[in-house]
DNA sequence: TATTGTTATACTCTATAACTATA
DNA sequence: TATAGTTATAGAGTATAACAATA
């Protein structure tokens, strides 16, 4: 029995020699970035027929219910620098999905608003969204499934809410 | 009120004109990924002073609980590709932390041992890795972070346990 | 002087294929 | 033929600084 309780269930090192990982687990940066992996996988295998990344499903879906995003918006929501965010916008104008406007009560900001292209790709992506980590999250209940999400935004948003 | 109900909090677009990301957080990948930012940076904060980076340690700590761990362990415990690795164990054993070791068994497969730099490393940073995600967490009680990481660890090793 | 957005650069990570040596 | 590990390469993500335009 390892020094530090692994997590409950004894860790039995299961099948093809696994390590033992309890000393890793207290780690929850650790735990997101393994989940995560998963997560990623299942998204790429659901959106690749809509040639979307996981960053710009996100930005298309921001942008389909917000009017008036700049990018500063976009930035601070998916936690992206400025610069990486013009590259991303950069691909998705060139591929006719959405336009930048200047503002008119701030003309140093964009308005970063969805072609028709755009709007039409977000809805539908966002239809096909329901349901692809539907795998990867077997192992949950849909009880877990809330609580999980809830938990993870918490953390995301900080001390508040 | 948005027509997927917003995870019931009314989602009310906090201070800096926040966008509404209700649309999104039936995600639970963007919610990890979210996550998983915040947590980063509180390692590296914490870890800054000992020039780890998050798979460096989870290597050293791995190595420091395992005896005879071969670089395929290491893969499948830290979802890393093999070429991947072999980097980041050059890397490691340039700085003189780790060696290769050619097993007896399967000439084919190394076991990468800690030195004992690496080992002394290894117990500071393991240590260390105990409260570095205090301030991360914050919002969450200690039973919440407890389900939170065992909710994670469910996804991480799939189906099953 | 500060902010919005862009450009440029350098570094890291990821994915893949091609290779070797062993089995 | 398959597996353990390495090397090489290209693509994507990240961080930073420097810059233009506007506030």
């Amino acid at each position: 029995m390892p020094k530090t309780a692994p997590s409950k269930t004894a860790s039995p090192r299961s099948t093809k020699s696994d390590l033992d990982q309890s000393h890793l687990s207290h780690l929850l940066g650790f735990q997101t970035s393994l989940a995560h992996v998963r997560l990623q996988k299942a998204f790429f295998a659901h959106m690749k027929e809509l040639d979307l990344r996981p960053v710009e499903f996100s930005i298309l879906v921001l942008l389909a219910h917000n009017d008036k995003a700049n990018q500063q918006n976009l930035c601070r929501s998916l936690a992206l620098s400025a610069p990486r965010l013009a590259l991303i916008l950069d691909r998705m104008q060139e591929r006719g999905l959405l336009s930048r406007e200047r503002s008119d009560t701030d003309r140093r900001a964009h308005h970063v608003v969805l072609t028709e292209a755009g709007q039409a790709l977000a809805l539908e992506a966002e239809r096909r969204s329901h349901g692809i980590e539907e795998a990867a999250l077997a192992p949950l209940s849909r009880g877990e499934r809330q609580i999980l999400g809830e938990l993870l935004s918490k953390i995301a948003r900080g001390t508040r809410a």
